[in-house]
DNA sequence: CATTATACTGTGTGTCGCACTATATTGTCA
DNA sequence: TGACAATATAGTGCGACACACAGTATAATG
């Protein structure tokens, strides 16, 4: 899709990395992939099916989540949460994304008037 | 660079996309790469020069920025500023990065303890 | 004669979106 | 009841694009 619109390129590459924080900070407590998916858009952060559960998998390869399958009930369903390596990035990104807020609104005029 | 600093990767991915808001919310008034560089440095905002020109180049050629040298002085420099469709997508973009701060707020729980 | 100021290019890697596949469990309706 | 759709749940493969990095290039300045 070359120039169908624009627009929806940029506003990708801005929430590009911000997902794996929201991630990470969700599944603080464990949560499967549906749901934790469902979370997110109540949250109005935009992360479709297809892009989550990539993203999960690369997670866990880069040892930030465990995952477990919970077959107890019908469904089985695969909980995944935060390793202790986990915690420690979400804690160091989480200051670097509110670093990147401060470095933000400096530059973008906090408050002032952009038309 | 494969495993050095993983660390590292996850700051990158963070910080990406939200450069390209820092560099339009900064060129509301004109300026040239090398200023830019270091006025985005001064705000704690890392960039390096070979990741800023590229940028500028692109962000002109999809029309965000226009350019003009300034050939009056002894050293050549070129200017970057906004156009009016950079305006535009500067503006949607600070209203998406205000909405993330906001959902990311919510999803790492703000101000809670997290260590 | 080294350093700084200033700008540009090419290559690799990683993430994301998108279009798929796959399956079991519900819910609906003839 | 039995057919069929919808939902819940998870996965894969591919292509586009942006960023980091390591280069090149040149003119002014100290």
């Amino acid at each position: 899709m070359p120039e169908l619109e624009p627009m929806q390129n940029f506003l990708t590459e801005l929430r590009r990395g911000s997902l794996t924080l929201a991630v990470l900070g969700s599944l603080r407590q464990p949560r499967y992939g549906y749901a934790l998916l469902q979370t997110l858009q109540e949250q109005n952060i935009d992360i479709e099916a297809n892009t989550l559960y990539p993203l999960l998998r690369r997670l866990e390869s880069q040892e930030l989540l465990t995952s477990d399958w919970d077959t107890s009930e019908s469904r089985p369903r695969k909980y995944y949460t935060l390793s202790r390596k986990g915690k420690e990035v979400f804690s160091r990104l989480l200051k670097e994304w509110e670093s990147m807020q401060a470095s933000i609104s400096a530059v973008c005029g906090k408050g002032e008037n952009h038309e």
